[in-house]
Formats: C-alpha cells, structure tokens, sequence
DNA sequence: ATTGACTCCGTACCATAGTACGGAGTGTAT
DNA sequence: ATACACTCCGTACTATGGTACGGAGTCAAT
C-alpha cells in the first residue's frame, strides 16, 4: 500500500481540520461508518473529508450532532420510501427557511445600529437587537 | 406590590420559556444582570423577556452563550467608542451573511432531493447534502 | 531487524450549557 | 397566624461534544 495516497486516521482528521479523537467520536456516534480495515489499521475514501467538513459547518449553523446525521441520513435508497424522505426533507428545509429568515433580522438589527454610527443623527433604541424577533406590531 | 403584574423570577422563565435556573445560569454568566432587589425577592421588567428569547434563538442559529452576549452587548453609549462597536457589529454582520449563504446551500441541496423524489428520472447523487459546501468546480 | 511515527482501543477527563436539590427565608391569601 | 407556593443561594449533578492518555500493536523506511 503507497503510504503517501492513502488516507489514514490522522491524515483524514489532519485534512479536515479535526482532531483524531474526533474521527473516532464521530464513528462511535454513528455520523461517519468504520471503513473496513485493510489489516490492522483503517484506510478512508476521500468523501469523508467533504462529510466531517459539512459536519462541522452543520454545527456551526445550529444544528446538534443527532440533527447533523439526520440531515446526513437523508437519502433516497428506493423509491417506495421516497414519501418518507420527502417529508423530512422538507421539515429540514422549513427549519432552514426559519434560521435564514431570523438571521437576516439580526443582520437587519445590526446593520441599524452600524448606520448609527455612522450617521450621528440616527435615533437608536438602548440594545437594538433586543428587539430583533419581534413583531413590527409589539416594537 | 401587586403579584399578577409583577414579574417574579417564576414567571419570567415560564413567559420565556425556560427554567428558573436557567435565568439564574444567565445571571451568573453576565448575559442578564440580577436587577434590585424589592425587599427579599428579584422583580424583572418586561424586557427580560426579550432578553431571555433572543439568547435561546441566537444559540439555535448556533451563537454560543460568549457569542450572544457579544451580540447583546453591542450598543452605544457614546460617540467616543463608535468606531469600536462598528467594527464589532461589522464582523457580526458577514459572520451572519456567512451562515445565510450557507444555510442557503444546504437549502438548495435539500431541495434537489425533495425534487428527485417527486421527479423519478431527476438522477442524484448518493448523499447530496455532502456536497453541498463545495465548489461547484470540485464537483 | 530496528526505529520511529502512527494506529488501535478503552477509559478518563474536559468545557459548555444547563438542571436538580434542599434547607432557609419570604409574600400573600385565607 | 398559618399555610403554601414561591424565592434565594450554594452546590452537585447531567448531557453534549469533544480531548487526552497510555499501553500495545503496526507500518514502512532505513
């Protein structure tokens, strides 16, 4: 086996930005499978970099480790269980649709109170972002 | 004082939807500050409330506490420090363009497994989420 | 064939974000 | 005035998402 091509644990883990113990939590919370062994130690295809990488991202955008492999277990292995997949695919696009719908009001909030800044005559309320969730009617 | 309008710590956690040792945990970590004391007893004013559901929403677009409390602190008390919280809120706000634009990829790859389950001959990809923070020049 | 870096696996530990507990005190309704 | 629900505070426990450790085995280059 040529040493240099082949993706190890630690090579895996190096290239994707996470620790080796990661790697292993990850297998053990079943968000990535075990590769068979090629002897003693476990050679890994490439698309695993691209997969702990969305892991990653995944968490960073407010979705816990089980939500993450939910999203990643959302594929279509036969037709007659499409209707399943369909369903909890667009729960998942309905959440999405919500957290991008709140982050551009915090972004809106924010942008308010960097016009502020910028323009001394802008009327600001005390903690503008206090109020970024909230309906027009409540403000 | 009149009980029914005055907002014990019981209450502020049930109308926002936590657990009283939650509102205490927050206390504690600076993300709310414990008002006077009336006698023996916290009585909160009705921003709290405010307060208390920005902080669970921020955390699900996946803020963690240090970082919402950044984002609640940013405010402007005089135009000496201006600059200081431009800069602040200016890194919040292509922080927040970030995961938007994110989001907005996980969204779109959801929706081509939505449409292959409603359009049999759309072909697909064996996980499509996977991909989906790629460049479309790696795919 | 030996070295040195790496893997394997179990287990223990860590930080973050809460949650629960329990005894003492308090507010208010009856 | 007494009952009862609620507050206060410290401390301990929990779940999630990792990190670290350590002894044994392995790979591949010299």
């Amino acid at each position: 086996m040529n040493m240099k091509e082949s993706l190890t644990i630690g090579k895996l883990a190096g290239v994707s930005g996470v620790n080796v113990e990661t790697v292993r939590f990850y297998e053990r919370k079943g968000l990535l499978k075990q590769p068979k062994k090629q002897g003693a130690f476990r050679y890994y295809p490439d698309e695993y970099i691209a997969r702990i990488r969305f892991i990653k991202r995944s968490q960073e955008l407010g979705f816990t480790l089980k939500e993450t492999k939910e999203l990643l277990d959302l594929k279509i292995k036969n037709h007659a269980k499409c209707s399943d997949v369909l369903s909890k695919t667009e729960e998942k696009i309905a959440e999405i649709n919500h957290k991008i719908s709140d982050l551009k009001k915090m972004k809106k909030s924010l942008e308010g109170l960097a016009n502020c800044c910028v323009d001394i005559h802008q009327p600001l309320s005390d903690c503008p972002i206090l109020e970024c969730f909230m309906d027009k009617r409540e403000k």
